[in-house]
DNA sequence: CCTATACTTTACTTTATGGTAAAGTATCGG
DNA sequence: CCGATACTTTACCATAAAGTAAAGTATAGG
């Protein structure tokens, strides 16, 4: 079951065009080593390897090596639990609401 | 009817964690203004009104002037469209493909 | 009217993050 | 083994976007 902490992650995640991007290429294409997704791009292997972990810490993406390739998975399951939450408008903002305004109140001075 | 270009927007406005706070007070609080909006952040006005621009041109606030008073509101309707693409991963994801692949495939030089 | 309020605009400054180059590590293929 | 390949790490840079201050506009209230 994912949290509503990642949900949070993947509006982070697919806040980038081109990670959108990303997620589309594997969606579209299945799964692929890191160089093949990079290769649209004007990018370097380091600044695409940056980006895939952005996806892979919030879910929307696996990886694993297979040999020295890395081979990137879209995994479905992830945007579309967030899309339930965000249909429903429900559980997600509730909770990150408060989690959010502690630190904001923390930090202003009253 | 919300297009998937609207999608694309709503994803960049939810990208940063502050506007998505935003979008959680009014969720919450209902109707309010931008200084009353803007309250909770160590913000000034103008940066605040930037933010809110965002969210309304993405579709996911709407506001209108009442006297000298920027009233924001909040709706549900566009995060609730963007939800259910999301949970179905149809037409959002592959329309907006062609579109970015595109963009894409003309910038690189070969 | 005159002052205060509530934005709004303009013209900047600052900084976070998206990007790179270069060197390092691990695996493959002969 | 040895060179080539496919990342990965480190250290740094450049800029877009987030932020500000200051001045301008429009409305409210006495």
């Amino acid at each position: 079951m994912v949290k509503y902490r990642d949900g949070e992650k993947m509006l982070d995640a697919l806040g980038l065009p081109l990670r959108r991007s990303m997620v589309r290429r594997l969606w579209h294409g299945g799964a692929m080593s890191l160089s093949k997704l990079a290769a649209p791009y004007e990018l370097t292997l380091p600044a695409a390897l940056k980006h895939l972990r952005v996806l892979e810490d919030s879910g929307i993406v696996k990886s694993h090596k297979r040999g020295r390739v890395r081979v990137c998975i879209y995994n479905p399951s992830a945007l579309k639990e967030l899309g339930g939450w965000l249909a429903s408008h429900s559980a997600f903002w509730e909770s990150s609401f408060d989690r959010f305004e502690a630190i904001i109140n923390k930090k202003k001075k009253n």
